[in-house]
DNA sequence: CGGAAGATCCACT
DNA sequence: GTGGATCTTCCGA
């Protein structure tokens, strides 16, 4: 059986710490596969993941399994490894993140930002742009990343390593080479301690990272 | 039961 | 760089 870079990455890949997961991420695809339908861009669009974050449970303060919160809205956090977790935020944003399940119950990982590697024009509609987009204008934060691939709620407790729901993540053609950057999380400076942690994960350069670029 | 805050994005100065 | 949009969720009273 040949390698095919499509292949969904296995729930062991996703059952370490996060911070290894999220770290190990960069370079993997995230695809999503839609049906044709009237009126809305289908299709197979495919990202590569060039930046993360990962989120501890417990002890992590700008977790939202902090102190072991568990709640209908995050109750997917506590689901096996490789599931995915996806919140409203601001009124108008969606995030997805991935269940890790370590190094505590409720971690995960958030997707940042990626690089569209197929499905372009798909995904500029439904950003609501046109083609060519620039640089991060279809991915380049985690709003805009699950408003190009259609993820919202209906995806919250999807398993991510299987294909038949139409989002999962993939071995893509990963640069075991390619340059890490690390650093302090967006937006959770109300965190305390946990704020300053190390928790960012991105490919150093790269255009399609999010405000501020590691 | 009310209020405040939020793992964001965009337009405007 | 700053502020507004927009609304669900959660916690304290």
């Amino acid at each position: 059986m040949s390698f095919d870079a499509l292949t969904p990455l296995p729930v062991s890949f996703f059952d370490q710490d996060a911070a290894t997961v999220a770290a190990q991420l960069l370079g993997r695809w995230l695809v999503r596969e839609l049906p044709e339908e009237r009126e809305s861009p289908g299709g197979r669009s495919i990202l590569e993941i060039v930046e993360t974050e990962a989120y501890l449970g417990g002890p992590d303060r700008a977790s939202h399994a902090w102190g072991g919160r568990r709640t209908p809205r995050n109750e997917s956090l506590y689901l096996p490894p490789g599931h995915a977790y996806v919140y409203f935020i601001y009124g108008m944003h969606f995030c997805l993140n991935v269940v890790t399940g370590r190094p505590h119950p409720g971690a995960a990982v958030l997707f940042r930002a990626g690089e569209p590697l197929e499905g372009e024009e798909a995904m500029a509609a439904r950003r609501g742009l046109g083609t060519p987009a620039g640089p991060g204008d279809l991915a380049g934060g985690p709003g805009k990343l699950c408003q190009a691939l259609a993820v919202d709620r209906s995806q919250d407790g999807l398993a991510l390593t299987r294909t038949e729901g139409g989002l999962w993540l993939a071995e893509g053609r990963p640069d075991h080479a390619a340059p890490l950057a690390t650093g302090p999380r967006i937006g959770v400076a109300y965190a305390g301690e946990a704020a300053a942690w190390p928790l960012r994960f991105a490919r150093p350069g790269n255009r399609h990272v999010s405000r501020p670029r590691l």
